[in-house]
DNA sequence: ATAATTGCAAAAGCTTTGCATGGCC
DNA sequence: GGCCATGCAAAGCTTTTGCAATTAT
């Protein structure tokens, strides 16, 4: 992804644009496994090796609460970080720690019609995801 | 739950009955809210003030290891353990902490149908969970 | 200019670990 | 009796917080 699009992103959220927010945002980018903290702090070492553990934090915050970013949780699993932020599902590998995003319009309507015709009883439904676990085949 | 059906639930997995396991796997049927392991301290240390709070950890890592139970984790949210082992879905009140199983067979049906006539690329299925969120509406 | 962001370091929160003691089978 | 589970306390790891210094707008 290009600088520019990474600066544009930020100042469209009206945050300040700054090189480690920049940085940040880039290295969720180019780590395309939903990576943890650390996994950020590792890959922007490499340009800012005094950027601050709580800075990082921070900003993962900051972009959450702004929509830039989504966070992902398993069960046994610190908190992982998605710039996909449409509506989509997750695949997990059940032998390593690849989590992969899954679209499916279609499968999403089957659900929603489902519902539709079968209430839940006292439940106002909000929003549906699929945890969907299983073995990534090499092809 | 009587008291019976706890130790020969701690039993039928070849696990030494404690008075411990047993406290702790009844504070997980009455505590009915999936609760965490503090929630499960504070219900049992009424009857067992002295109970450690690493024996409460070990004593949830063995049942989850044995198939007594299942771990539960969400968005900012710490461990929480589930007495149904049973495949289920859960419901998650997006206002409160509030955590409720969910079965329905037709639409699990629904989804493994879908799935058996439009495969998912390089990915082998092993398991799905939905989790829906959305308001519990007071009856 | 000024309001927000950063770095640093300390602290908090949850969970795990090691080891001696004690209890279950 | 032997082995496993417990209690206790320390440590580990991720994440949060407070504050002074710095930076973006």
């Amino acid at each position: 992804m290009k600088e520019i699009n990474l600066v544009e992103k930020v100042k469209s959220k009206k945050l300040k644009v700054t090189p480690q927010r920049v940085a940040i945002l880039e290295a969720i980018y180019m780590l395309d496994n939903h990576p943890t903290a650390e996994n950020i702090i590792q890959y922007i070492g490499k340009n800012y090796p005094n950027i601050a553990v709580g800075t990082v934090y921070k900003v993962l915050e900051s972009f959450v609460d702004n929509g830039l970013l989504n966070r992902v949780k398993t069960e046994n699993d610190v908190m992982r970080y998605d710039p996909m932020v449409e509506n989509h599902h997750h695949l997990y590998c059940c032998e390593s720690d690849k989590i992969e995003n899954f679209e499916d319009p279609e499968l999403d309507h089957l659900i929603a019609e489902h519902f539709r015709k079968k209430k839940i009883k006292n439940f106002k439904i909000k929003d549906i995801k699929l945890q969907i676990t299983g073995i990534f085949k090499n092809k």
